[in-house]
DNA sequence: CCCATGATTGACTGACGAGTCAGTCGACGC
DNA sequence: GCGTCGACTGACTCGTCAGTCAATCATGGG
């Protein structure tokens, strides 16, 4: 459980995730925080340097988890790369389904937004798309990806295109409640996005359901 | 050249891109709006309501262009569902070249940040995401769109990834400065997205470029 | 039992910036 | 010339928080 100090960490950057998703970060208050949190306003001046700094907690603890796992299904040798494209899909979609507050804040408070524009956030961004560009260069390399288009527009247009079904389902406009929702839903996103990335080479094999 | 009147909504509306562009939306003040346009600070509010309803008005009537133009594209008949998609990714690659920082406030202040979940401009905005579906759905009645996927899910995906690559741009991750990265950009897209969408059937007599 | 250390509290302050408004200026009709 | 009307000005007001800090409480060690 980690020490005290690290629970009431926690305690508040899970409140603040809360308030800020159905807020907006602009629009709460940090006396909001503290109140969902069940602290005092002072105490989150003792965890964290400054309202700006909860948030730049939450997305940077976050996402470091999530570059992780990314470069994880990168190295993974026994994926061929649309397994591995897809598994990104999936991780993405189930995030969503499991905790959709996150999700939202980080699309809508940081990726998006004028704080975007600064300096570190930008990088961390950029080394997300990094690594999908390499697992597309790669598969450019072995022949199972399109070769004549840009890796990095490819990279672009990957993460574009999960990110919108993830705010379409923010906004209510996609369902993804349930298991069978998910599962339909990745089918989709993998078959539409994949197929269009792939070669044939590169279709062959694909567990059923992935793509075609 | 309109009512002199006219000419100085549209002088406060240009300088108000400028500054929401270069520092986002919250955090430009409205004085820097009236220092940007060179005139005085209460004349903002001769003209506007308040700081949002600039914002607001920035997007309505851009967007109210845009939706003409995309239902114009929709009605097309001599069209088919791959060109009409084509046509509307080269709309909007054609747009951020032509006004960047137009289309970076759409995309960061407006359809993202918390004032998304506000009213009518998720109404907009869904109101764009239908035509495409429009568009989409007829396709999979002709034959010419794979039947078996979400036509919503579908034109979230066309949306987000044409959005992604703008915002690529807007990073200078993407180049399109130049006539020929545009083409290119276009090109890639549409290929890459288009074939994933579309049917043999779909994919048959598009004009050269787009897909394949 | 007492003190020290550090977590915790919440009333207070200070800055910032949106929006106001009393007044100026220039054009135009009479 | 003179008055009216509306564009135009910018110093000022006033509410809203982010961030501070002096005081309180809980603990653990001596």
């Amino acid at each position: 459980m980690g020490s005290p100090e690290a629970e009431r960490r926690k305690q508040i950057l899970k409140a603040a995730v809360e308030v800020f998703a159905e807020r907006g970060f602009h629009r709460t208050r940090v006396s909001d925080i503290a109140k969902r949190a069940g602290v005092a306003y002072g105490l989150i001046y003792h965890y964290f340097e400054s309202k700006d700094a909860v948030l730049s907690s939450v997305f940077d603890e976050n996402w470091a988890v999530f570059l992780k796992v990314l470069k994880e299904i990168r190295d993974a040798s026994d994926k061929r790369t649309g397994e591995k494209l897809a598994a990104i899909a999936e991780l993405l979609i189930d995030a969503l389904r499991v905790t959709p507050a996150l999700i939202q804040v980080i699309i809508q408070e940081i990726s998006r937004s004028d704080r975007f524009i600064e300096a570190p956030k930008i990088e961390a961004f950029q080394e997300a798309f990094r690594v999908v560009k390499e697992i597309i260069a790669e598969g450019q390399r072995q022949g199972e990806v399109e070769a004549d288009s840009d890796p990095w527009v490819m990279a672009y247009l990957f993460f574009g295109a999960v990110e919108a079904v993830c705010t379409g389902f923010l906004l209510e406009a996609i369902p993804c409640r349930t298991e069978e929702d998910a599962a339909r839903l990745k089918r989709t996103v993998t078959r539409t996005v994949l197929s269009g990335m792939l070669t044939a080479a590169g279709q062959e094999k694909l567990k059923p359901g992935h793509v075609g």
